[in-house]
DNA sequence: GGAATAACTTACTTTTTTGTAAGTGCAATC
DNA sequence: GATTGCACTTACAAAAAAGTAAGTTATTCC
């Protein structure tokens, strides 16, 4: 088997960085069927630290892949929601989700 | 929008306790064309420490994801591969490496 | 007007992950 | 028989990620 040229590496690891770690998965995950405001995905959430919450959405906020809206009729109202290149990571999370999903079914069994 | 049962949640999760970290997907996006013996994959994964590919390995072993085989005809040449059950990762890496090509060239264009 | 809720921020600690560097045993090659 | 390459192992250190807890500002709700 020839040695192929590690190019997929670079690209795997840029995934890796914009979306690895503990969170930012699971947030995205949260926020694919619509927005969600900051106490919505805490509950969702369960057992993520509030400093946890804001410092991943900040993140995702600069990558571009989160929007952040205030609504300043109601205040203290904000909502995240994917912004349209954001939503390219759909295909990605789906895979992902189900993989796991399999993976529980298979360690129950055994 | 109603809230959802954070089911997804576990799923993802799940992924990520197998799956995650800084090397995991990158080992296993070279073992997807095949056998690799261990001196292969560190040549593959620029920067990837001895021990940190051992240990990698090893995890991803117990979790039977990868094949450990030793050839005893030819001594100390150890080849890692995908077992039956971890072939099943292929279709999370590919759309995962493809993000990240995608996002790559957006960075470069902005 | 007092309490509660929402969306944060900050200082600090703990835990987890990753890295460094040196060393082992064994076989093949010079 | 000395050196080299391979597949590891170990002790230790550094860095990164995550968590805790308390506080801030402003706004509804009773």
């Amino acid at each position: 088997m020839p040695m192929e040229q590690p190019e997929g590496t670079i690209f795997v690891q840029t995934t890796l960085k914009i979306l690895g770690g503990k969170w930012k998965l699971l947030i995205l995950w949260h926020l694919k069927d619509g927005a969600r405001r900051f106490s919505e995905l805490k509950k969702l959430i369960p057992g993520i630290a509030e400093k946890m919450l804001m410092q991943q959405l900040r993140e995702l906020e600069k990558d571009e892949i989160v929007n952040r809206s205030v609504y300043k009729d109601v205040t203290s109202r904000v909502e995240y929601s994917f912004t349209d290149y954001g939503k390219s990571i759909i295909p990605v999370l789906k895979p992902l989700c189900d993989w796991g999903q399999a993976h529980l079914k298979r360690i129950e069994r055994l």
